[in-house]
RNA sequence: GGAGCGGUAGCUCAAUUGGUUAGAGCACCGGCCUGUCACGCCGGAGGUUGCGGGUUCGAUUCCCGUCCGCUCCGCCA
């Protein structure tokens, strides 16, 4: 029976018997019988010695080892001796002082040779993602899955003391025509009809509300089709939330609580107990973006006035298309090669821009700076300009202008790759909360001629644009939505919901759903609606996200045990995989593969074109 | 759907302007080694250079196509 595990003997330990399980680190072979073993276990690593003097045939055994091997030995814990003078002791490892000199040995299972080895980073994910089994092995990764533990456990811990229920949701549901593509099930019970996974327990929540569970929570699987990204998978986990009689601020306090918790509990990081808001106006405003990443400085300041009166027509013909001139200054980056800027400029144009005005400040003075654009501008414009972007030698200036969402979204753009470019982030280990308020409620589709909801159908407007949706009047709407960000990232969302049958069928109005889909669409909830239900809001946390940025990994791949790839593919598995006929038949599904029973007969030969 | 980067030994990588038999470290196999901890030393085995085609006397290298992977854009209410 294992009595330690491989973090566990210590000094306090000397002259006693231990027995360890574990798998085969290293072997270090002395020769005539003296071998080292780092046995490593989820816990840790500890030395084991074999001597010789002790059993000769313990050693020949220890001899076959290889890397990854189950054994279990016993024996007793000795102090490292001090040879020549020179302490053995090995201060990485918790166990250092001490080592397991091996009496008995069992062998409990052999490994083959390594597809890769486990004490080294790994840049071949595929490899690693078609044995993550021996992947998980790695230290780093039972690091992650026992950090993912401690956020679930501790989420599940703080809504537990707030009174939240932890209730399971369907996971066979129905499709919902608006938002992501829909993962679909075929009913075999029902010829031609199918289950969807959910995207989210949006609908479901909402119901528990109305079914009078006031407080609940799940740690819900969620699922939708659309492509990958490092921070996107399938399928992915939500802190979803939701509780009846909360206006936004309670929602808003229980999160700030929450994620205090998980961070102390996890990593023993201390976070502020409030964090900063900012609406979405203004995020976009001064950051461009709605989940901005403020570990850095550069923001978007407004240039309207230096320029209103300007001859460069770029900037003028903005201003008089009711639009907005505006720029960052990227301080030290004066000396961007043209490389980079051909990046800036690209990345500009695919945000919607024409292309991207700048000044590289390569002095002082406006005569050195050096700028496809300053031949058209006014000295006195230049003065301006330098004093209301406090432009030094060395700084970057990039420039939008056009419509102002346009213009704020490609600075935006434009910000991050320059922070990236800068390398801002080095060493840098703030954790940057904010929330962000205020969200549109609805936005115009031009291509689609459609207003969509910039959050999700049930989002409910602020107290004075009630009116309006009712009328029609669906310009300008801001809505009770709220994002909570961290460094850049957003780790989630929610609203206060609409709870009366009227409004939500004013918005389905607004966002085109006919009545014959809101009766068969979304019925059940209308109807819910109407029997009292209560005033309630919430958000859901992308548990992926957090454990993420708590574990430090760059992807969310890292935080997943068993992570599809880009493709969707899992490569341990190899799923998605093609199924037996039968299977297809009995759910009346065609094969999209030829019919090995009944061959097509062989085309006739395409006519000559 | 689009853009970028990548694919050479089991792993991490190298190979000059297109030029000998495609190399190194780790891992593996054999031998040696009584205090190692990236143990050390000696030896060995290991390759369809992702795949297909083209140019060439000659292709890992150049060209075309294709497959796979990663990152980003679109998409993700």
């Amino acid at each position: 029976m294992r009595t330690h595990t491989c973090n566990q003997i210590s000094r306090e330990d000397l002259g006693k018997s231990a027995t360890l399980i574990g798998w085969v680190k290293s072997k270090r072979d002395q020769g005539a019988g003296l071998i080292f073993i780092d046995l490593r276990d989820r816990e840790g690593v500890t030395q084991v010695v074999f001597k010789p003097e002790n059993s000769k045939e313990n050693s020949d055994i220890a001899e076959s080892f290889r890397a990854e091997d189950v054994i279990q030995v016993t024996g007793e814990v000795h102090e490292r001796p001090e040879i020549d003078g020179q302490s053995t002791n090995n201060a990485d490892i918790a166990t250092g002082e001490v080592e397991l000199v091996v009496s008995e040995v069992k062998v409990i299972n052999r490994s083959e040779v390594l597809p890769f080895p486990l004490d080294k980073p790994l840049n071949n994910e595929d490899l690693r993602l078609k044995y993550r089994f021996l992947d998980l092995r790695r230290p780093q990764m039972a690091r992650n899955l026992q950090l993912r533990h401690r956020i679930t456990k501790t989420t599940r811990d703080v809504l537990d003391e707030n009174g939240f229920l932890e209730i399971e949701t369907p996971i066979l549901s129905k499709s919902t025509p608006e938002g992501a593509r829909d993962f679909l099930v075929p009913s075999r019970m029902h010829p031609g009809s199918f289950y969807a996974l959910p995207q989210a327990p949006q609908q479901y929540k909402q119901l528990l509300m109305c079914g009078g569970v006031e407080k609940y929570f799940q740690i819900a699987r969620c699922f939708r089709d659309e492509d990958l990204r490092a921070d996107r998978q399938p399928e992915f986990t939500q802190i979803d939330i939701e509780a009846s009689f909360v206006e936004q601020n309670d929602v808003i306090g229980l999160v700030e609580g929450l994620m205090g918790r998980i961070f102390k509990e996890s990593i023993d990081a201390t976070i502020p107990a409030t964090f900063d808001r900012i609406t979405y106006h203004d995020a976009m405003n001064v950051y461009g973006s709605d989940k901005p990443d403020r570990r850095y400085g550069i923001t978007l300041k407004c240039l309207n006035e230096v320029f209103a009166q300007s001859k460069f027509k770029v900037f003028s013909g903005a201003l008089k298309a009711g639009g907005c001139v505006k720029a960052i200054n990227a301080k030290g980056f004066a000396n961007a090669s043209t490389g980079q800027i051909d990046k800036l400029t690209k990345a500009a144009i695919e945000g919607g821009a024409r292309g991207l005005a700048y000044i590289q400040a390569r002095g002082e003075d406006v005569s050195e700076w050096r700028s496809p654009i300053t031949k058209f501008l006014s000295e006195t414009e230049l003065q301006q300009l330098k004093e209301t972007m406090n432009i030094e030698a060395g700084d970057l200036i990039l420039f939008g202008a056009g419509d102002w969402s346009t213009v704020c979204d490609v600075l935006g753009r434009v910000r991050v790759m320059c922070a990236n470019f800068l390398d801002l982030l080095k060493d840098n280990t703030e954790l940057n909360f904010l929330w962000v308020t205020e969200f549109p409620l609805l936005h115009f589709d031009a291509e689609e001629e459609k207003w969509h909801a910039v959050h999700h159908p049930f989002t409910r407007p602020v107290p004075e644009d009630e009116a309006k949706l009712m009328a029609g009047e669906y310009e300008g709407l801001k809505a009770q939505a709220y994002d909570v960000v961290l460094n850049g990232y957003e780790l989630g969302g929610g609203s206060i919901r609409i709870h009366e049958k009227d409004l939500q069928d004013s918005m389905f109005t607004a966002l085109g759903v006919s009545e014959e889909e809101k009766s068969s669409m979304f019925g059940h909830i209308l109807d819910a609606f109407s029997y009292g239900a209560p005033p309630h809001g919430g958000l859901a946390l992308g548990l992926d996200r957090i454990a993420m940025l708590v574990t430090g990994s760059d992807s969310i791949r890292e935080v997943i045990a068993f992570p599809k790839n880009n493709k969707g593919s899992d490569l341990m598995s190899a799923s998605p995989a093609e199924v037996d006929h039968k299977q297809l038949r009995e759910l009346y599904i065609k094969s999209t593969k030829k019919d090995k029973v009944a061959p097509t007969p062989a085309p006739a030969p395409a006519p000559a074109q």
